[in-house]
DNA sequence: CCGTATCCCTGACGATACTG
DNA sequence: CAGTATCGTCAGGGATACGG
């Protein structure tokens, strides 16, 4: 940030951005579905049942956490595990790779916690100027 | 991770997950729309023209960019500065809070280049059972 | 050069109801 | 308990064309 502009061009940007090989896009950013962020954060203590996991989640419908949870075995960032008994218990737990997001979204919390103020302020001032 | 299963129940789940006031949500990991992320690197070595950011965005058509652009000042993320010549120029420029989002990006990037492979050979193989 | 104006379309998400 | 089935919506994104 300190010389950039000292009359030189800016560097050039990356062409490759768009590659779907990606692993220099910023994809992973957006990783998943709306909810695949929360569901972490719900199987980070343990495994948990279905019926635990939408207590916090109460703002999501069966469907779509059924979705989510199938989608996130799929990629292999957990395990559904089901046990023949009765009434039936399933449970789904983080696999490694899905623990690797731990730290990226705690990251992303840090980040909120120092700097989306800043960001929930500068969109009112605007909306006060665009109403 | 070394002894939540030892036979007491996993802790609580955050009960304020969903609190608007968020900054104990996840939110962030989905900051903006699809192509904030890439704006902010293209944006990351130093202030660039509009039709600079069209060039590695080329699949964004320019009605998407402006959109974006325009999301993202209101949200402080940058500035947009128009000088008064013939033929026309602005620039755009990412502002400090704009910047703190970099750190981020890069955890991404990394995280990316360690795991996604995995995770898309996982979704490859379900893609064989399940095709 | 730097965008705006229209139109359209998909797919994530949600509401509701129902089953093994 | 742990889901599936069906239907509807709607906003983000894209294609295309045009304007200051």
């Amino acid at each position: 940030m300190t010389d950039l502009t000292d009359g030189t061009l800016p560097p050039p940007l990356d062409p490759d951005m768009f590659d779907p090989a990606c692993p220099s896009s910023v994809m992973p950013f957006r990783v998943g579905d709306k909810w695949t962020g929360m569901v972490i954060r719900c199987l980070q203590g343990g495994p948990r049942r279905f019926t635990e996991l939408r207590a916090p989640l109460r703002s999501v419908t069966p469907k779509v956490l059924s979705e989510t949870l199938r989608a996130m075995e799929r990629d292999g960032l957990l395990t559904r595990t089901a046990y023949d008994e009765n009434p039936p218990r399933v449970e789904y737990a983080l696999t490694p790779l899905g623990r690797t997001l731990i730290p990226l979204l705690d990251a992303a919390r840090t980040w909120s916690e120092r700097h989306l103020p800043r960001l929930v302020a500068a969109r009112r001032a605007h909306e006060r100027d665009a109403p």
